[in-house]
DNA sequence: CGCGTTCTTTGCTCTTCCGCAACCTTGGAG
DNA sequence: CTCCAAGGTTGCGGAAGAGCAAAGAACGCG
């Protein structure tokens, strides 16, 4: 395999307060590796056998229930760590990871874990950072789907896709990975088809615009206004 | 104030490697403070300065929205840190905890943090575990939230309850603090309305038995029957 | 002991959104 | 080029549960 870059590192939160020589013994540990678009990466109820930094790509962090839905927990942009369940004391992993689009990962083994921790500044405080930025976003999702109505429900979705994932195109900002009527009925606690008329509604209204697998927002304020200014 | 005894911490989890000495000096720090059953210990928002340790009692965790609505996060039995936002990077808390039942707590000022996860063995992997169980609960409420019908919410809400704070009393397990049924609509994201025609119908099929702000479970089976088998 | 506040119950109406069904479109595989 | 699977659209009931209204308990305070 390729010699791996430490400019791949150096800028990334856990590591940035890191000396070059750090960053080329981490990645020394590291196994990189590619993913297909729909491959899981790690599998609800697996045992946690290593750690991951997402390098490129989207990881679709997955829950299903006992009747067989799916539920979309959490979308991972390029740059964070995920899998960290040895972080918080847990020997398996509690979701699945999948690829929304084709993926590029490093990953340690979890005794790592608590050597990185005490031997580098700031991995544990950074790690952690992490952990809690995901916590108030699940707190946020509690709060929507407790107290919003679908429309302004699907709304706040599209728009923390698009401020965490978007790129900006000609007339408007598309959310950079392949997402589908289905996904969004996942993340929001509705059904396709409810999806569906919605996006339908707000095309006419020139708020977005879709193609198959490919959304792109172009009228963000509205959007905003749809969702109740919570985002 | 009366000098703390040690066996108060014995044994809770954040500090169970510890020696006799290490407890003393802890608690020498610390704060000790009733509150009354409404009390809020903190609220939303402001500065994280301090962080506890709930001795008695029962903390509700809330969200306001900004249309005014409450969202009851969690509930901390005792024995647990709450307001550990300095664990996750964050100087501000996320949510207000409230008093459901009068409290007992101790409190440490958070420059304390960073010192007690070094110094003392477990203390960090402890509090991270407890975090970790917090991050695994939303998970588990954002999943029933977007999946479950109102009926099996409330009786998932009811058994988690019961099973967290559950005491023991003649034909049943009761719910140790006093709660409403207002309270039980902002957990499960419906109105007191729903939740109190639910309660009626239980009652009468012998479910469960309640009075002005205590619930009692008869049938705790029956309820996991209603819940859809996740509790 | 009376009064007001807080909590609870229950009926009725009305809206939202789900479930079902049918059909259309797009893109990839062979 | 054709076919097929995956994804998307749209119409139409029907049911769940929210919203509104009104009244009845229980408790706590003066």
């Amino acid at each position: 395999m390729a010699r791996l870059d430490e400019s791949l590192l150096t800028g990334l939160p856990p590591f940035s307060r890191l000396e070059r020589s750090q960053i080329r013994a981490i990645l020394d540990q590291a196994t990189s590796r590619r993913y297909d678009e729909g491959t899981a990466v790690f599998r609800e109820g697996m045992p946690a056998e290593r750690f991951y930094l997402l390098l490129d790509g989207t990881i679709r962090v997955v829950r299903t229930t006992e009747t067989g839905e799916q539920v979309i927990a959490l979308h991972i942009p390029p740059g964070q760590l995920f899998g960290i369940a040895p972080a918080i004391g847990r020997d398996s992993y509690p979701a699945s990871a999948i690829c929304a689009a084709e993926c590029l990962a490093l990953s340690w083994p979890v005794r790592l874990w608590s050597g990185f921790s005490a031997a580098y500044d700031g991995f544990a405080t950074e790690s952690y950072k992490t952990l809690g930025g995901r916590l108030g976003e699940f707190q946020a999702r509690v709060t929507d789907l407790a107290t919003k109505a679908v429309e302004q429900r699907v709304a706040s979705a599209l728009l923390r896709m698009v401020n965490q994932s978007g790129r900006k195109v000609e007339g408007g900002i598309e959310i950079a990975f392949p997402i589908t009527r289905a996904n969004i009925s996942e993340m929001t606690g509705t059904t396709l088809h409810t999806v569906s008329r919605l996006l339908s509604a707000w095309e006419k209204q020139g708020i977005v615009r879709s193609t198959r697998k490919h959304i792109t927002v172009t009228e963000p304020h509205q959007l905003v206004l749809l969702s109740g200014a919570a985002g």
